[in-house]
DNA sequence: GGGGGTAGTTCGTTGCGCGAATTATAGGGG
DNA sequence: CCCCTATAATTCGCGCAACGAACTACCCCC
């Protein structure tokens, strides 16, 4: 818990620095995998469909994502970052994380690596969303298999 | 990011339950411990003073909390549990802690406490304010050193 | 070519967090 | 003793966040 308050802080400070909501924060990180639909952010996020339409309004307004018609059915949307929501992203991005690599300071490098191992054991066996990630990790833990 | 993503979402479907939202009962785990200042719950919970306010009055409007006058100081207020607010606190942490111990289902008892050693030391490095602790946990911890 | 399910939006409500301005009291120096 | 600054807390107005219910438009399949 204590230490789940302490990354919360950490993501809402570097976030405030970028002028972006840690909501937000975390619907550009989603985004810079690759666009997604409404329905599918609402799951990643669990975040209710009328919510999600609001965060979009939201991030949208602020120019920092978009909405476009998906090709595929007239019905859906595909929300994809702008050209400076994809620069915000990225620094947002790289800032949390070094911000997040400061938390365990009092920490040898192996003991790290332990923490890091037993954390992402832990959040694949309880099947967390992909809300924070770069765009290449995915393929590098896939191909460490 | 992801593990904390996690709790959080068990601190919220927890909180659920027992009709009280993640804030209030993150007000309501400090209080067990013993009733604090307005200005105190601020810097613990990392909140505005304003926002307290607010907190601490949907709260009361609640029946959980309640506002003394300070003996000590007329201008301050210590905020305590109600009745009521003593038992939906007990039950709300009980039933975290049950949520968050399923969460490393797929570690082994030894790899557990390795997890819980090493962030309870980031914890502590990084002065993380007691905003979840049993109210005896703290005299157990000061006396295994 | 209707009918059931799906994708999103709208609307109204509640909660949350902040800053600026305000009130009232505490406490110290002249 | 009195002023003056600092502190404790509240009020107000704002924007963000999340939800459920009701609604529209569309897909797809029988």
């Amino acid at each position: 818990m204590r230490s789940s308050f302490l990354v919360n802080a950490v993501y809402a400070e570097s976030g405030r620095e970028y002028g972006v909501t840690p909501q937000q924060g975390q619907l550009l990180c989603v985004l810079m995998a690759r666009p997604h639909g409404m329905s599918e952010l609402g799951a990643m996020l669990r975040l209710a469909k009328s919510s999600l339409t609001g965060l979009v309004d939201r991030t949208e307004r602020n120019g920092l994502v978009q909405r476009e018609p998906d090709p595929l059915d007239t019905r859906a949307v595909r929300v994809a970052l702008t050209a400076r929501g994809e620069r915000v992203a990225g620094e947002f991005y790289d800032e949390t994380c070094r911000r997040i690599e400061e938390l365990p300071a009092c920490l040898s490098p192996a003991e790290r690596d332990l923490l890091a191992g037993l954390l992402g054991r832990v959040v694949l066996d309880n099947e967390v969303p992909v809300v924070f990630q770069e765009p290449d990790e995915g393929a590098r833990a896939a191909q460490s298999h």
